[in-house]
Parts: C-alpha cells; sequence; structure tokens
RNA sequence: GGUCCUGUGGCCGAGUGGCUAGGCAGAGCUCUGCAAAAGCUUCUACAGCGGUUCGAAUCCGCUCGGGACCUCCA
C-alpha cells in the first residue's frame, strides 16, 4: 500500500507526510471569525480539515487538532450600524461585544455538529490568549522587527525580509509573491498612516474611543492584529514547529505569510511542515464573499430559505457534495450539482445499508465468478491508495460507486451469494463501513421518529399486500398512490418485501 | 498592473503519456399487475492552434475564455 502524500503549499508539491513525532501530529487550523453567522464557504474547510483529522486518526496516528475561534478585532453586528461613538446607553442596551461573539460561535458549533465534524480537541479563542499575543509582539519588538507608531504596532516586513531570506525564510516563501515588487508600487501610493511600508501588518492596534473591544498593553489600549493569535495560540498548544497547518487557499497571503514571518522571528523556523490549503466555492463562477453580495449562510442552506435555493439540502448532502470534489479545485455551486449529490448520497447510502444487512456466508474460498472477485478486489484495493493520494475523496467515492451495482445486484439474485469469496465480501463491508462512516463522516438522517413511523407503515404495508394477493389492485393503488402525495413512496422489492422512503 | 490557478461529454466533476473514472440528467431494454426501485445497454468528452513523442486530456509554446490573491475573508 502507498504511504500517505499532502500537496504542500510551502513546496507546491506532493510530499509524503510524515509526522514530528512518530505515532502523534500537531494540526493547527484557523477558524471562523465570529462576527457573523458562518456560510456555505465555511463548510468547505472544516469538512476538509475534519476529513483529515479523521484519516490521520484511522491511521493511527494520535493527533491534537488545534482551531482557533476569532472573537477579537474590530467587530459590528451584521446590519447594525457602528457602536455610538461616546455612548450615553444603559450598559444592557449597548452593543456588548461578547454577547455577539457567543451567539455566532453557538450558530458556528450547531452548523459543525450538522456536518457531522468531530470537534477540535483544543478549540482556543483569541481573546483568551491576549497575553500570550502581547508577550510575541515584545518579542518580536524586542528583536527590531516591529516597531511602535501611536499606540499600535506594525510588524517591519521590509528588514525581515531583508535578513530572513539568506535564511530561506523570504517574505513571500508560501505564497510566492516577491516583495521588491510590492515595495515598488508602494512607494508612489505614500501611505498617510503611521506605517513605514504599506507592506508592513499590524501586530497591535490602537483602539479609538468608539472602539468596543480593547485591552491593555504595553502600548496603550488596544486589540491584537488579526495575524499574530493564530502564531501565538499554534505556538502554545503545538510547539515551534509542528506538522500541519491548514485553511483556506484565501488565507495563503497574506495570513499565513505573516505567520511565518512572526514565527520565524520568534522561533527561527517556519512554524509548520505542511501547509494545506482547501480551495473555494463558488456561486455561479464568483467566490462567495460579502462583497459580491452572494453570501449562502448555513441556516439558508439547510432551509432553502435563500433566492438562490430552489431547495433546502440536508447537511449530509453538502458534506457529500463537497467529498465528490478533490479539495485542491473550486467548487461550483449550483441547484443541479447539489441535487446530484442528494441522489447520488441517497444511492450510495442505500447500498451501504444493504450491504450491512447481507449476511455473508462462510469459509467461501472460491469465487463463483472470479472476473468479479478480481474486478472488487482491485476496486476496493486501490481505495486505500487514491485517499493517500492527497486526500482523494473523489476517486474513493467514485470506486464505491462502481461496487453499488453489485451490491444491488447481489441483492436482487441477480448475482449469486457464492459469487464472491467471504473474504472479499468481509472486506467490502469493512471498506464501506470505513470510509463512508468513519472517514468521510456520513450519517443517516433518518431521525428517531421515523422509526415509529415504520412501524405503521409495516402495517398498511401488509394490508396492501393482502389486497395485492386478492388482485384487488384498486386498493392497493390508492395506499400507494395517497402516501406518495403525503410524501412516502412505496417500493416494491423483487423478493416481496416493501421498502419505503420519504422523498 | 503583479503573482498564481483553471478551461473535460446536457450538468457536476476524477484523471500519475498508452487501459470505459464516477455521479446526475436523457434514451432503449429486462424484471414487475402497474408504478417506483434495481439491473443491463447507450450517449464516450477533453477550449483553439502549433510542437515534443511510436503514442497527449495529461508535457512545451502561443491564442482565446474563466477564476483567485495582492484589502476583511474559509
Amino acid at each position: 500500500m502507498s504511504s500517505l502524500q499532502f500537496y504542500n503549499s510551502l513546496s507546491r508539491q506532493k510530499e509524503v507526510f510524515s509526522s514530528i513525532t512518530p505515532g502523534r501530529v500537531g494540526m493547527y487550523v484557523c477558524g471562523p471569525t465570529v462576527s457573523g453567522e458562518s456560510h456555505l464557504g465555511h463548510a468547505r474547510p472544516f469538512i476538509t480539515f475534519d476529513i483529515v483529522y479523521r484519516y490521520l486518526r484511522h491511521l493511527g496516528y494520535q493527533v491534537r487538532y488545534v482551531r482557533n475561534i476569532t472573537d477579537a478585532g474590530h467587530f459590528e453586528e451584521e446590519g447594525r450600524e457602528s457602536e455610538d461613538k461616546i455612548s450615553k446607553k444603559a450598559i444592557l442596551e449597548k452593543l456588548e461585544p461578547m454577547e455577539l461573539v457567543q451567539k455566532y460561535t453557538n450558530l458556528f458549533h450547531w452548523a459543525m455538529r450538522e456536518f457531522n465534524n468531530i470537534e477540535p480537541t483544543i478549540e482556543p479563542t483569541a481573546t483568551g490568549h491576549i497575553v500570550e499575543q502581547i508577550v510575541m509582539i515584545q518579542r518580536i519588538i524586542a528583536d527590531g522587527y516591529a516597531y511602535e507608531a501611536n499606540g499600535s504596532v506594525y510588524f517591519d516586513v521590509e528588514k525581515y525580509h531583508r535578513d530572513f531570506s539568506a535564511k530561506g525564510m523570504q517574505y513571500g516563501i508560501l505564497s510566492g509573491r516577491i516583495l521588491d515588487d510590492q515595495l515598488e508600487t508602494t512607494r508612489e501610493l505614500e501611505s498617510q498612516d503611521e506605517k513605514r511600508n504599506k507592506s508592513d501588518f499590524a501586530l497591535w492596534k490602537h483602539a479609538a474611543p468608539e472602539h468596543i473591544m480593547r485591552w491593555q498593553s504595553p502600548w496603550g489600549e488596544g486589540f491584537p492584529g488579526w495575524h499574530i493569535e493564530c502564531s501565538a495560540m499554534s505556538n502554545k498548544y503545538l510547539g515551534a514547529k509542528f506538522d500541519i497547518h491548514g485553511g483556506g487557499m484565501d488565507l495563503q497571503f497574506p495570513h499565513h505569510e505573516c505567520e511565518i514571518a512572526q514565527s520565524a522571528v520568534c522561533n527561527h523556523q517556519i512554524p509548520a511542515r505542511f501547509w494545506l490549503h482547501n480551495n473555494m466555492i463558488t456561486i455561479n463562477g464568483r467566490k462567495m464573499g460579502k462583497s459580491y453580495n452572494n453570501v449562502i449562510k448555513l441556516s439558508e442552506l439547510f432551509s432553502g430559505t435563500h433566492e438562490i435555493l430552489t431547495q433546502g439540502y440536508s447537511p449530509m448532502t453538502v458534506r457529500f457534495f463537497i467529498l465528490q470534489t478533490h479539495y485542491r479545485s473550486t467548487l461550483d455551486f449550483s441547484n443541479e450539482a447539489l441535487q446530484a449529490a442528494e441522489k447520488g448520497l441517497r444511492r450510495i447510502w442505500e447500498a451501504f445499508t444493504q450491504l450491512n444487512k447481507f449476511v455473508i456466508a462462510e469459509n467461501n474460498i472460491s469465487a463463483g465468478d472470479p472476473d468479479l472477485e478480481q474486478q472488487c478486489f482491485e476496486i476496493l484495493n486501490a481505495l486505500d491508495d487514491d485517499m493517500n493520494d492527497d486526500l482523494n475523496t473523489a476517486k474513493v467515492l467514485a470506486g464505491l460507486f462502481e461496487l453499488v451495482p453489485v451490491i444491488n445486484s447481489i441483492k436482487d439474485g441477480l448475482i449469486k451469494g457464492n459469487a464472491l469469496t467471504t473474504a472479499t465480501m468481509i472486506m467490502m463491508k469493512e471498506k464501506f463501513n470505513t470510509f463512508l462512516v468513519d472517514i468521510f463522516g456520513l450519517k443517516d438522517e433518518k431521525r428517531h421518529d421515523e422509526q415509529k413511523l415504520g412501524a405503521v407503515l409495516q402495517l398498511i404495508a401488509d394490508i396492501r399486500k393482502d389486497a395485492r394477493a386478492k388482485k384487488d389492485y384498486a386498493t392497493s393503488d390508492k395506499i400507494r398512490n395517497q402516501l406518495l402525495e403525503a410524501g412516502i413512496q412505496l417500493k416494491d422489492e423483487k423478493d416481496g418485501a416493501v421498502s419505503w422512503e420519504l422523498v
């Protein structure tokens, strides 16, 4: 079997994965900014890295998965005007940032549960690590790579670049950006603010009087810059050098580039070995974003209450939709594509459910159909290799889909029970369970009350069966048609059994 | 303007130079009282133009189209 390979954004090629500490993996993924409700775009990285997490665990690694909550910064509630400059409002009337942050954090966690994402092992908040960030900034100032200006602190990118290029940590190493070009275009633009160069970025920002989130610091009251939180928290929980750093491609620059610079100054090395970036979700070919006014919130996506949507899509449908594309490709959203995913998921899930119901014959060591046996065996064996190849979940699913007709044919008696060996049948069961449930994190979305419904439907199906036996098709069709109108579809199986599904 | 990515059949999407990806939709057939489901078959494409090669969707060049980042962003 092949070994796991990841495409490393840092080296711009696939590399065989190995962890720094044998058997253990440290992974940091940039989490959400909780100043608003999570949207479809957020689904991609957190599902993608949930797969990474699940797969590494499947491979036997003990993983420390750190995913932050960005709850500090320049916050305003959506649709709400900035807070009054000097508010005379009573405290309960004022916008309380932590209340806002809590609300959206709760919504984010709700969405993550809906997607069946496993919680990270540590979920640190930026506001909970102000001290660590201040200490790190002080360190950078002490080393001469940051300067204070009017209560704000900026990272001196030009100086950093000059000194660290020789050490192989030039500014731009991750994004491929060339600093000199940026400086050239910058000089003409003559920035009025306190920065020495336009490419300098804030480590700490002075809080204007109207700013509602603020902390005491050696430079006065203010709040941390965006990039420093991830450096401080990853360093605290994963150390100066950890295995995997993940996030969306849009974070590659400037966010991750700046993280590298900050950590390089403090720890003299690039903080992570593997940099994994998932691509964007687009709508009609355009990235989802506030500026494009095409954001679908997750609650809207599930319920179908957005003008772009013709219907709601369940969390598992969305998850499956995302898995059908490689994580480094852009994924274009459309109703047609989601509907296709919904049907595809149903098809593979029904086959999977059926497979688990099979009673596998024991001690069948000679395949009744050697060709089919060989074919299935090859498909099953390729699954791990595809997954190891930079997490090609799309290809794994394609492989599983190829086995669906085999499962259905066995069920319908079109393929004899002894066609495949016991070993292959067991392997098929194992692989479906491993990939679909353990690694891909898919789950049955049928609710518990549907089980009670099942008992009722069984009774109705029995009555209808009697009617059919008497060739009373008027009654049997009436039952079926009216149930269909109620959204329940009966299906007469070949063996005389009746199955049903909600449509 | 700079730095990259990308262009695959009606739609979505894998594709490591040579072998039918897969899903959805459509068509035909089989099974079935009918339907649904299922099975089988079919539709077999790689933006365009050159080049490298015995052989290219896959490598190189050019042209055209689309997108991302350079500002908060998953």
